[in-house]
DNA sequence: AAGCTCTAATTGAAACGTCAACCACTCTGC
DNA sequence: GCAGAGTGGTTGACGTTTCAATTAGAGCTT
C-alpha cells in the first residue's frame, strides 16, 4: 500500500468537516435539551412516527438509526421505562420484538420537532448555499455507496 | 416560533447526511482496529505531533480535537498509562498543563497513519466528484461559522 | 495583602455504549 | 421430525463519556 497524503487543500476539507460535523451535533444536542431526550433517541422517535401502525421491528429499526442492536436494546429499554415506547413480540416470528410509539411517546416527540427543525435549520440548512446544500446530499449518497472493505479483490 | 418544516428534498439530503456521516465515523473507526487507537486518540496524537514540541495546553487540544475537557482529561489519562503522552505543569502558568507526545506514541501514530489516510481517501477523498468535494468545505465552514443561540437579540 | 472572580484542570459517580456470550426461535436438509 | 446452521434480540460485565462538584492558581479591585 503506497501511502499517498492528503494534499493541503484535501486535509483542509477534511478538518473542517470534523470540527464542523462535531459541533452540529453539539448544537442540536443543546438545542434538545429540555424535552429530555437526546439525538438518538429523537431519531428513534421519528422513525417510530412514520412507520405504520407506529412501530417496527427493533432490528430494523436499529438499521434506520444507525445503532447497534445491542445498543437499541439498552436505549429502548430505558425509553420503555420512560413510557415512550413499548415492546410487544412479533406474533409471525416469535423471536420478532416490535418496538411501538405511545401517545406519551408521541406527545414528547411532537413537543420536541419544532426546535429541533429550527435548529437544523438554523445551524445547517440556512447556513449554506442552496448549490453546496445539494452537493452536501450527493457526497454522503457517495459515502453510504463505498463498498465494504472486504470486496472480492479476487 | 412559526414552525417551518423541512421540504422533503432537504429532509432527504439531512437524512443522506445523518446516515453517511455514521457510516464514515463507522468505517474510519474499523480501520484503526489493530494500531489499538480509536479516533478521538488518533486525533489528538496528530495534533500534538503538529504543534511546536509536540506539546499542547490541554485546553487547546480539547478544542483542537472538539472534546469536553473532562472528557480529554480522562482520555489523556488513559493515554498516558499506555506510555503515548506525558503530562508536565506548565511553568508560566501553574494552573495549566501539557500534554506531550512521546516517541512511543509518535512510533504508534506513524504505524496508524498509513492505513487511516487510505481509509479517509478511499470512503470519502476517493468516493466523492471534485467538485462536490469543495462544497463540502464550503458548508462545514459555514456550519463553524454560525453564531451560537444567544447571541444578542435586544 | 485580602477578598472576588475567573480560568485550568481534575475527580468520582452515574449514565451510556461496546463487546462477547447467550437464549429462543426459524429454517434447511436429511 | 430432528440436527445443525442461521437470525433476532437480550444480557451483563467492562470501558468510556457526561455531569456536577472541586482544587488550585491567576488576576483584578480595594
Amino acid at each position: 500500500m503506497c501511502t499517498r497524503w492528503l494534499t493541503g487543500d484535501q486535509q483542509k476539507v477534511w478538518r473542517t468537516y470534523l470540527l464542523g460535523s462535531a459541533r452540529l451535533d453539539e448544537r442540536l444536542g443543546a438545542d434538545l435539551q429540555g424535552s429530555g431526550l437526546d439525538l438518538p433517541e429523537y431519531e428513534i422517535l421519528v422513525n417510530l412516527e412514520e412507520s405504520p401502525e407506529r412501530r417496527l421491528r427493533m432490528s430494523e429499526l436499529a438499521d434506520a438509526v444507525h445503532q447497534s442492536r445491542s445498543r437499541l436494546t439498552h436505549t429502548i429499554a430505558r425509553m420503555e421505562k420512560a413510557g415512550l415506547v413499548v415492546r410487544t413480540t412479533c406474533p409471525t416470528d416469535r423471536r420478532g420484538v416490535w418496538a411501538q410509539l405511545t401517545d406519551t411517546g408521541f406527545t414528547v416527540l411532537a413537543a420536541a420537532a419544532p426546535g429541533h427543525v429550527a435548529a437544523v435549520r438554523r445551524n445547517l440548512v440556512d447556513a449554506v448555499a442552496p448549490e453546496d446544500w445539494e452537493a452536501l446530499g450527493r457526497v454522503f449518497a457517495a459515502v453510504l455507496a463505498v463498498p465494504p472493505d472486504d470486496a472480492s479483490d479476487a
